[in-house]
DNA sequence: TCCATTCTTAGAACAATTCTAATCTATTGA
DNA sequence: TCAATAGATTAGAATTGTTCTAAGAATGGA
């Protein structure tokens, strides 16, 4: 019996409380078959789509929010108007490229940031976010 | 005589080489008389109108932009779909409180980052941004 | 003053995302 | 295995934030 790719996927979803269905063992198996990845809700339905299965946007969009909330996908702010998510949930910085709408992980080991302020009263660190941003030379 | 609060946003304008025209120097007043602020095109638009100026949501829009493109703003991404300015030029971060929506400065000589990497080949970087991300503790 | 240029405007258009209500499916327990 | 139920999916409408368009209005220079 060979492994069968969704059986990753439908693990996945069971650690982290979410039930396998078609749809998002369909998504997961898509986002974490290969290395890192940077989708949008958009470009996953297309991809998705194309792979043979069928997935409303709706779903997808949903589905992004769930992974990210089951802290399988991080999310990534760079443009108003745009949401890409990202496979790497380590600790991470990224380069975005504007012109081409890309963006490029660097490892979380790079960058060191020193010297953030207390936050304040009643508040407390979340998450620090950088982003490079890079334009053509 | 004494000095009108107009005269500084004309003289602030004609600076960076845009006409005072009315809704110009109405959204430059507001923006800039007292200290640093945040603002989005749909508050400020909201204060504008509030202190007795008729200018329309696309003329903020606009201006905003101008003004960004001009030096006098920052465009601040924290939230995708949503736009904030920042009065504040010079080179600072922030902290970004998501629970209430707000946007707090930090010095720019508070936070040091060391170890950004060189960016692919044929870019250059333009601005790193951080952003501090806060909750309620 | 008059003209050419630039600006402003309302409203339509747009893109990304979220909502809604109906239908369907995975899981559970008998 | 099957039915019941809680949860998931869907198409399409609605919403949000933003940009566009075309026409009228204001500005600065001659």
């Amino acid at each position: 019996m060979t492994a069968r790719p969704e059986n990753a996927a439908i693990a996945r979803l069971r650690a982290v409380g979410l039930r396998p269905t078609r749809q998002r063992v369909a998504l997961a198996g898509v986002l974490f078959r290969q290395g890192d990845r940077h989708v949008s809700a958009e470009s996953l339905h297309d991809e998705v789509t194309k792979a043979g299965f069928e997935v409303s946007l709706a779903t997808v969009y949903n589905t992004l929010h769930q992974f990210t909330e089951a802290g399988l996908l991080q999310q990534v702010v760079v443009d108003a108007g745009r949401s890409y998510f990202d496979t790497n949930i380590g600790d991470h910085q990224h380069f975005y490229y504007a012109d081409e709408g890309e963006l490029i992980d660097i490892p979380g080991a790079a960058i060191a940031i020193a010297g953030v302020p207390r936050p304040p009263k009643g508040t407390e660190v979340e998450r620090v976010d950088v982003i490079v941003r890079i334009k053509r030379a």
